[in-house]
DNA sequence: AGACCCGTTGTTAACGTTCACAGTCTTGCC
DNA sequence: GGCAAGACTGTGAACGTTAACAACGGGTCT
């Protein structure tokens, strides 16, 4: 004990006279250069843990021009998809050393994304995310001008970055098949908005299930994925008398379809198999327990780390990759034979 | 157009160069300084607009050791509370200028806590929330070595740092005494996790409500917060044959009774009046619609970053401040009279 | 023996900003 | 006309780190 000032925190130049060396030694050790000796390296981490240095990782950023921070930019992280994506994103990206500095937007319009990302390449940031559900979102990253190599999530066909991805369509086609297969004559869908790419791929999917089966898509019911416009859809279907199936886009308006049900007092899966979207955690308890397509947004959060770090470390010529996790059929108790 | 070098984004050098000014001024014009001739401005502004230039903030953090970041810490933000509540700092803070910089820990142990408040103080950020529900991250905090203010979410009484929350004992009251009130003899409780002190805030309110009306309160059945577990509580209530009221922690929780109770067919609230905690979005369109205390998690982002700023940018003497927010009761249709 | 390489260490100069201080040019006032 | 006060601007030195290069020593090869 007994440092010269103990006021001020520890630099670089305190560690070095305290283990006798120069800064520049010092920085080798802490920056894992195979050159030190052995017992110089020791002696450095001694001076180090006596002093309780740490290093600063702002004048680092500085002449490095890496941060080890990465952005993401998301919309309404409140809800299940994309707080579920965000997680997984933050735990990989601190497993692989990097911070994560985020931006949640109230709305996702081009000047809102163009903003994020702004800021971002302000603080420096060495990679971007987005999580662009939206169709506007993905426009706004194709005019990108962001010097950061970037990641679209749920991106489309985003202009010139790359992007992981759930196979929406592969999901729209798992859970209309599944109700096809059961013996329904056809299959009635509550969609999501239609600027969400996400919404567009499931539809797309539907439909193709529809088509193959040879059958006739009836007219899709708007949605906003909340649990009410679901139960505004499920309050018109219940008063259809031929609807005998219904895919869902997602979980939260599926819930709303069986109040909806419930109230008209139109079982189910008696009367009428419902299939959702997503697996959230309490759709295994809804009354009845609800079928649905399970997104492993977990994967896609890793995955879109994966891509991002190896354009940031990897060098070579810009590869714009493209990465679909496949869905999963969850099978519960929502649907039955018509 | 035809500056001297594209290929390196400019610095305040260039800009200086290309206005006829110095560096200094630059700087000053980009800080607001007064003292600077209006057409000097101007031109300097120019100046900017014409190269493009943004300043470079790591520099600029380097020398004014403040780095404009946020540290937030939190647990499982993929519930919804800690979601919901991590968005309203993030809102916050960006409006006040700060960026947010995101740890989001698996398991909330003493060391996980102090690993990312060391992780965070490491990146230089000028203050931190610790969004601290479970008593472990409480105490972790209570030894905190941190030099950068910090600020408590749900912390209980967590040592020395300012705390901000929901009045969990209050919300805990209203539940029971609602109950109560519609006439039911006495109140069971579907408790959550014991070392999370909200769960313990809810014990309490409610205990205290029962108290107050001279009633003997049964033994809580333990949950963990998650829909399974409320499944099996359900369960085990749907077969005792004298419970008329029950108030469940979250709302989740209560999905998972609302389940046990239909497949035991109990009704509810004919035979068992249900209510829950926190008010989700889904909670509304459960069947029944749950009757539930709604906690404004917004506000308690918003507030958690005021507090933190006003010791950050405050100077004066580390008041240590404690904010509390109180709940709502949100009458649906999960509750009636015996 | 001399040249050369390599492991190890130190010295100096960036990185791009703000701070402290020293100028210069007005302006007002006696 | 001189002088001080203030507005405005410039110069140099930090901030704490890494990069580039030089220097030294000992070993190997010819």
């Amino acid at each position: 004990m007994g440092s010269t000032r103990d006021h001020r925190p520890p630099v670089m130049a305190d560690v070095a006279r305290e283990a006798g060396v120069s800064h520049q030694t010092v920085s080798r050790v802490l920056n894992e250069h195979p050159n030190v000796r052995g017992e110089t390296r020791a002696r450095v981490l001694e001076a180090i843990g006596k002093l309780g240095y740490r290093r600063n990782l702002v004048a680092r950023a500085l002449v490095t021009k890496h941060s080890r921070t990465l952005g993401v930019v998301s919309f309404d992280t409140t809800l299940y998809g994309p707080a579920s994506t965000v997680y997984g994103i933050e735990q990989a990206a601190r497993a692989a050393g990097y911070f994560v500095s985020i931006v949640s937007l109230k709305s996702i319009d081009r000047s809102g994304v163009r903003d994020a990302l702004d800021y971002l390449a302000d603080q420096g940031v060495d990679g971007i995310v987005v999580v662009a559900p939206q169709r506007s979102a993905a426009e706004a990253l194709a005019d990108l001008p962001v010097g950061a190599p970037t990641v679209a999530v749920e991106g489309g066909e985003a202009g010139d970055v790359s992007v992981v991805c759930v196979d929406q369509v592969e999901g729209g086609r798992l859970a209309t098949q599944h109700l096809l297969s059961l013996g329904h004559e056809t299959v009635w869908h509550v969609r999501g908005p239609s600027d969400w790419l996400e919404a567009e791929g499931r539809v797309a999917g539907w439909r193709s299930a529809l088509a193959l089966a040879g059958r006739e898509a009836p007219r899709p019911l708007a949605g906003d994925w909340s649990p009410r416009s679901g139960y505004e859809a499920g309050r018109s279907l219940a008063s259809m008398k031929d609807v005998t199936a219904v895919f869902v886009a997602n979980d939260q308006m599926a819930l709303g379809v069986l109040r909806a049900f419930t109230e008209r007092e139109v079982r189910v899966p008696d009367r009428v198999s419902v299939v959702g979207f997503d697996d959230i955690p309490e759709s295994e308890f809804f009354s009845p327990p609800l079928t649905t397509i399970r997104q492993d947004f977990g994967a896609v959060g890793r995955h879109s780390i994966e891509v991002l770090l190896r354009q940031i470390e990897g060098q070579g010529p810009h590869v714009r990759e493209r990465l679909v996790v496949p869905p999963s059929f969850v099978s519960r108790a929502s649907t039955a034979r018509p």
